[in-house]
DNA sequence: GGGTGTAGGTTCGGAACCTGAACATGGGAG
DNA sequence: CTCCCATGTTCAGGTTCCGAACCTACACCC
């Protein structure tokens, strides 16, 4: 604001980083047609950039160079704690990811378990590569809940009822001796989809995780929106039947308690034992049972409801459907869709897709890697 | 696009137009600070807007000028068309109402009828003011409907039945023989709120309008969100209860058939007798009539189901309810506020605020008019 | 192998833009 | 009446971007 021929040259080295992260490898001509600039300004940006330690120009042979991301030598690290899983990924600004390991987490446990388990996993990460936590040049850290923007605090209706009231960027930053970055899971997911998966190249999306709770994120002109206290994207606890069961939010009837994991797999535990996850349930009902396939379809109804009022309010023209549900594909996609025809306005639903996410069950732990990869280039500006 | 430089001065343009727009009278000093610019360029802007003839200097006494939008020596049109009324303002671009008035039309009425309507009470306004149809510089419009952005159609589900399938903006052009620029009521109520009214100064906000039926808009960062196919806003169609009556829309339970106008008239046309009207439903309410209580506040519990939904998605940090119910004042937002504590998630429900709209049933013409004000601003450049 | 065409990248001059400083002017406090 | 301050203008200076010219490397054709 202060000097608005300096904040012109800051937006167009924005854009700049930006086209260069989401394609990965580009050349300045590409550059310069992708973000609308003359060549003769890429040149001398990309420079200025070089020079900064932004981004890196490697000479692939004569005039043709290819610009990417300073490889910084330097590792990102992210995080995603699901319900029942904890995911870790080691990876380069580049973008290449270097090693990944999900392991079980029990879900009861506290919040200085869960912690101490990542930890556990990033040093385990960290010698496989032969590396040590020094390299680490940020942290990006999922949680399946909102966090609130001011105090930083997971809020109350979180998967993990051990986390409520804590500060899961500080207490992690403290294990780690290092600044973390923590978001909701599903605008992680989001945003990978967003830069890298099946919205790719979409300016308005939203995103719904479904796995053991039902998570949603709201991208509008490219980027998360949060609302005023950064719990926009709550679809789980949308209220589909005012006298429904009980939700562990407080309320009944939410979403979460028709189409969330915990409660389908409840749904099949009789009739296929007590150990039914939400990813063999996907799996029977892929193989043909058909009451996991009606589970699944039911779930889908009930999907289709939420999207259809997110439809009328939002009016997206594409729906990215996420989380480990979301593998049955056209089993829970289908009655979505069947249901928002019918639900939604015309005008509505007219425009809509509605498509499984590209990246699955690591579209979270992604989006941490590509979180922390942004507030990096933002602070190198 | 093509200039970075030249948009950058265009940017600083609409800035300063935009910030003279919304306050009405400011001087160059204030202006400075308002948009940050320097003084320097505040200085030149102004001289050429003046010249360009946006803008008008009232030399206010020696230094101390005032910055007006000029008067262009022109008259701006809105025309708001509604469920059952009619309503033309005439104003000048300096934001002062010359003339305004309101009739009742008849609601199955031909679109053909309808326009021919507006265009006799616009000609009759110029009358009582002495002016000619050559003096007018632009129209707005506002129809009780979704408008296709790129055909310019009035949707499907309009409360115009006899309007379905034309477009507004060409009709009322030809018979004014000007440029006429058409929206959704809501989404001009909304302008206006957000201009002049009980959203003055938010970026974010949801608009409410609640009338013979139940329209909304939604406003993310300053500008009208539009969504896909521009039926954003629809949240009158969102279903609140899948059995219930039927919507002229063609589904069941649309929070319309809950808490429109035309729903909640019926329920009281047998007390009440059959002429009973929104607006008289609200005066009877007002002086203590059990009954027109009752009735109002369930339609605010329904509508209350909307919001939270709308909380647990956008988590907008304001809601303004218009229209002609909300002229009810906390006897239906406070069962709105009841329910929307309820059933939002906490954290969205806590920053919540909700409010009914300052402008009253002006808000709609005041919106057109404002919308006009705007694009031809834009037009000027 | 050599010539030519094409596309990428750089450099340079020009034009547009914003800002800080200096300056003129009018109003208000004492 | 004078001083002080806020306002608005002008000017020089610095920054930014763009168009055009130029150079380089690769591809292709003969």
């Amino acid at each position: 604001m202060a000097n608005s021929l300096s904040s012109l040259r800051e937006s167009n080295r924005r854009m700049v980083t930006e086209a260069v992260r989401r394609a990965g490898t580009l050349t300045q001509a590409q550059l310069a047609r992708t973000t609308g600039l003359s060549p003769a300004t890429v040149s001398t940006i990309v420079r200025e950039l070089r020079d900064l330690g932004v981004l890196a120009i490697t000479s692939g042979g004569g005039r043709r160079n290819a610009v990417t991301l300073a490889p910084e030598s330097g590792l990102l690290v992210g995080i995603d704690f699901g319900h029942s899983h904890l995911r870790v990924a080691i990876g380069e600004v580049t973008r290449q990811i270097l090693a990944e390991r999900a392991i079980p987490i029990d879900v009861d446990a506290s919040a200085a378990e869960g912690l101490l388990a990542a930890e556990l996993l990033v040093d385990e990460l960290l010698r496989s590569l032969g590396a040590q936590r020094t390299e680490i040049l940020g942290v990006g850290l999922g949680v399946p809940g909102p966090i609130d923007p001011l105090t930083g605090i997971l809020g109350s209706s979180t998967i993990l009822p051990g986390w409520v009231g804590i500060n899961p960027a500080l207490a992690m930053g403290e294990r780690l001796g290092l600044a973390v970055h923590v978001d909701n899971d599903a605008n992680l997911g989001a945003l990978a989809e967003a830069t890298w998966g099946a919205a790719r190249g979409r300016r308005d999306v939203a995103y719904l995780k479904i796995a053991s709770g039902v998570g949603a994120s709201i991208i509008i002109d490219g980027r998360v929106y949060r609302g005023a206290s950064g719990a926009a994207g709550e679809l789980g606890h949308i209220t589909i039947d005012e006298n429904g069961r009980l939700c562990r939010c407080g309320n009944r009837g939410c979403l979460e308690t028709l189409a969330g994991g915990l409660y389908l797999t409840e749904l099949v535990r009789a009739t296929h034992g007590p150990g039914v996850t939400v990813t063999r349930l996907v799996e029977l009902a892929l193989a043909g049972d058909v009451g996991c396939r009606r589970v699944i379809g039911d779930a889908g109804r009930h999907l289709g409801v939420a999207i259809a009022s997110l439809c009328n309010i939002l009016n997206p023209g594409l729906v990215v459907v996420g989380g480990a549900l979301a593998e049955a594909g056209p089993l829970l996609i289908d009655p979505i869709l069947e249901v928002v025809r019918r639900l939604a306005i015309p005008s509505a639903a007219a425009v809509l897709s509605v498509v499984p996410g590209a990246l699955g069950e690591r579209a979270g732990v992604l989006g941490a890697l590509a979180s922390v990869q942004i507030s990096n280039m933002e602070s190198a500006l």
